[in-house]
This record gives structure tokens, C-alpha cells and sequence, in this order.
DNA sequence: ATCTTCATGTCATATTTGTGTCATATTTAC
DNA sequence: GTAAATATGACACAAATATGACATGAAGAT
């Protein structure tokens, strides 16, 4: 596993290559946005630590400027900048994940281990479960030969339920994940949403892929 | 799994004691680091979150007492301040790990489940004990080859026995690992519990985990 | 600009089932 | 043998979840 460090901070960067290589994997690092685009141009990295306050071409740049080149390594973001908007702005520019300094080692070893576990199941733009199919590109929905629509939220919803399949998600993860609203909701929306798409994906057929766990929340899988 | 929460912001206790009861864990609530102290004194916690900007005793001084008085329950700091120095501060203190505001309940359920790993010793995201086996993000018990459904607080009670095997639990601690503060037990819920969790993990197996220690409380363990 | 459509969120109500209580049985310690 | 502790089974209710209907307003069509 190659993984590609972009940080100007220096003690940073000795702090990451120490820890990442004690945990096996092997680093490449650079201080600026434009050599970045250089070695991964040059070299084929499994995953990326980007910091957004860079000389020159800037993080979020740095994020665009692959994604436009098709490059689709698994981008994880560190910024000093602790906001939520931010942090929207990084997931919208390509970036798989984020994650704000100050951050525990221990965490972002944990974060690092989703996105290669994710890039392993999905090497395509598409999400699948039992004859479940989500193209993420064209928004299509398939189950087996029937065309799905869904609203954008149910597609999200969806979209977040497959790719944390087989967890119990709580109503207020899930909630947190539609709308990124750290408001305590008295509304049952997330209910109702799930009733929804149950009525599009699983009404028809026999195998229902979303289970209500009571008490817990609700989960997806094709047990 | 028994949770203190020491923050004034109103708002945000009640979001995280939806959010974390949802995920099965127990919380107490204060608002000041007077009663934090008292709180802690008279209860045990799995867990405290702790807000740094409180009236009165603030949350590092909070930190600090509760250290030189030998307490090592997993402590993690909540501040709006966002700076390393802070962190530092936080850590040196006695502080496991630290959250800035404004965070996702998403991250701090991971940061949450890495304290409690940390005490097992484990990364993984799964209890065990002997062939009994609780995978705590799918919500899923094993015993041997068998498939086991546990209600909400079942699953809390042998999540919570598991994480203090061997050690015999009383029927007023293991009343305070499940509900509230407030109530009273005079009635005989632990026992129905244990009975109910008996049927179904032990029922079917000459091994049982589950111990009576009669006239001091119950006990988990594969001897 | 105006109309139309439909996604979204809220609410009221129906349904389900987990939870706690209680009465009674059984076990254990002395 | 007796009392205290624990186990068991049944039951009612409250909490959790599902459902259907509706108001609103944003997005697209005209």
C-alpha cells in the first residue's frame, strides 16, 4: 500500500510517515499542491492525505484537478478549519473523507482503513447489494430488472445505507448523514423516508434488504 | 454502559442523550464540574465527555481532580477551541482523546468506540467470550454457529456484563448501567433480564456464562 | 413571469412489540 | 424447615415504528 502525504507542516509529516510505516504501509511526501499533481501523476498511490492550507495550488484544488483527470484514489482531507461548510466542500470537490486537526492517530488509522476497505469493494462507480444496483454516476437504481426511481434523498439515504451495510444505523446517524444538521429532531423524517424506500426497493419483492432493528434503528443487508 | 455527560449547552445534551441512548448507551447529564465531580464519586462510568467551558470548576480542572484521585475512566474533551495548544493542554491533563466543536455524532460515536476498544485492548469492533460472540456495529450475538436476537436492552446488558466479565456485578450496578438516575429498583427487572438473556444464550449450551453469585449479583465469565 | 409538478417535511393515526410489573414457583443458605 | 433470594411465566401498557394524507415551496416547464 502507497500512500501519498501533502503537508506543508513538517513536524506533521514526520509524525504520519513515523506512524504509517510502523503500520506497514509505505509513504511518499510533498509539500505543495503542485508537486503533488506531479507524483500522482507519475506514480499510482492507493490513498491520499491532503491538507487544504497549501502553498500554491491549494487542497481543495489539489482534489478537483484529480477528480477531473479521473483519478479516483480514495482522498482523504486534513484541514485546521473545524467547520462543518468545509467540510462540505471537500466531499463535494471528490474527497472521501475529512478530517480536522487536531486528530488522534488513532482515528485517522481508523478512517484510512474505510477507504481501502471501501475501495476494495467498489473499484467501479457503482453500489451493489443482492440484485440491488446503484449506478452513483447516472443516479439509476436497478432491483434485478426493474428500474428504481427515487427522489434525491431517498437516493442518498440508500446510498449511505449500502455503503455502511450490514451496521444498525440510528436515527440520528442517519439523520446526521441526509442533512448534515447537528439539530435534535423531534420529527420522525428518518421514519418516514425509510418507509418510502421500502415502498420503492423492497415492496415487490421477497428478500427485504432494509431491516428495522427496534430500539437500535435500521440496517441493510440481503441476510 | 453507563456515560456522563458534563456540558451547560442545553441544546447539545439533548442531542447527544438521544443520540447516544439510541445507541444503546446509558447517559447522565450535569451541567457543572461541581457535580460532575459529585456524580463520579458516587457512580462508576464507562465513559465521560467532558466540555472544557463550564461555570465553576472548568472541565480541565474537572480532569485533573479526578485523575489524582486515581479515576482512569476514558475521558474526552469537548471544546469550541479548536487549537493544538488546547489539545495539548486537554491530554496532559489526563484527557484520552478530544473533539472540537462543532463535530459530527458520527465521529464522535467512533472516537467513543476506539476509548471503549482501547480498555479491551482490541481494534476490533466485536466482543467475545468463549463462543459467544456480539458484533457491536451490525448489533449481531453468535453463539457457536447460532444466530441470536436480542431485544435493545438485552443487548445492552450483555454488552455491558461482557465488558466487565468476571467481575460479579450487583443488581443496583447493573440497574444503573440500564436506566436512569432517578428511578428506584424495587422491582426485580435485573432478574428478568438476566432470566430473559439466559434463555437465550445459555439455554441451549452446557457451557453457561451466565453465574449467579447468590446474595452479591451476577457474573459473566467462560469458567 | 406564471404555472405546474413533485419532492420534502409535518402531522395525526394505526400498528407492533419491547419493557416493566406482578404473582407465583423454585432454589439455596442457615 | 423456614425465610430470603432468585427464577419463571403471564400480562398490560407505553414506547417505537409504520402508514397515509396533506401543506409547502422549490425546480422545471410553458
Amino acid at each position: 500500500m502507497k500512500f501519498l502525504i501533502v503537508e506543508d507542516d513538517i513536524k506533521i509529516c514526520d509524525f504520519l510517515k513515523k506512524g504509517l510505516t510502523e503500520e506497514g504501509y509505505n509513504v511518499d511526501i510533498t509539500h505543495s499542491g503542485d508537486e503533488a499533481l506531479y507524483l500522482t501523476g507519475v506514480n499510482s498511490y492507493d490513498l491520499i492525505l491532503l491538507d487544504i492550507m497549501l502553498p500554491n495550488v491549494d487542497g481543495l484544488n489539489v482534489c478537483k484537478i484529480l477528480r477531473s483527470k479521473n483519478n479516483n484514489t480514495p482522498i482523504i482531507i486534513i484541514s485546521a478549519k473545524d467547520t462543518i461548510d468545509d467540510k462540505i466542500v471537500g466531499l463535494n470537490e471528490g474527497a472521501n473523507d475529512y478530517i480536522a486537526k487536531p486528530f488522534s492517530f488513532a482515528e485517522l488509522l481508523a478512517r484510512i482503513r474505510v477507504q481501502l476497505r471501501q475501495k476494495d469493494n467498489t473499484t467501479s462507480t457503482k453500489l451493489n447489494l443482492a440484485d440491488l444496483e446503484m449506478d452513483l454516476l447516472s443516479k439509476q437504481v436497478k432491483r434485478g430488472d426493474k428500474q428504481i426511481k427515487l427522489t434525491a434523498k431517498e437516493f442518498s439515504l440508500l446510498e449511505y445505507m449500502i455503503r455502511h451495510k450490514n451496521q444498525v444505523l440510528s436515527e440520528t446517524v442517519i439523520n446526521e448523514a441526509m442533512s448534515d444538521l447537528n439539530e435534535s429532531n423531534i420529527s420522525n423524517i428518518v421514519n418516514v423516508y425509510i418507509y418510502r424506500l421500502r415502498n420503492k426497493i423492497d415492496k415487490d419483492f421477497d428478500l427485504k434488504l432494509i431491516k428495522t432493528v427496534r430500539g437500535m434503528g435500521f440496517s441493510i443487508n440481503d441476510n
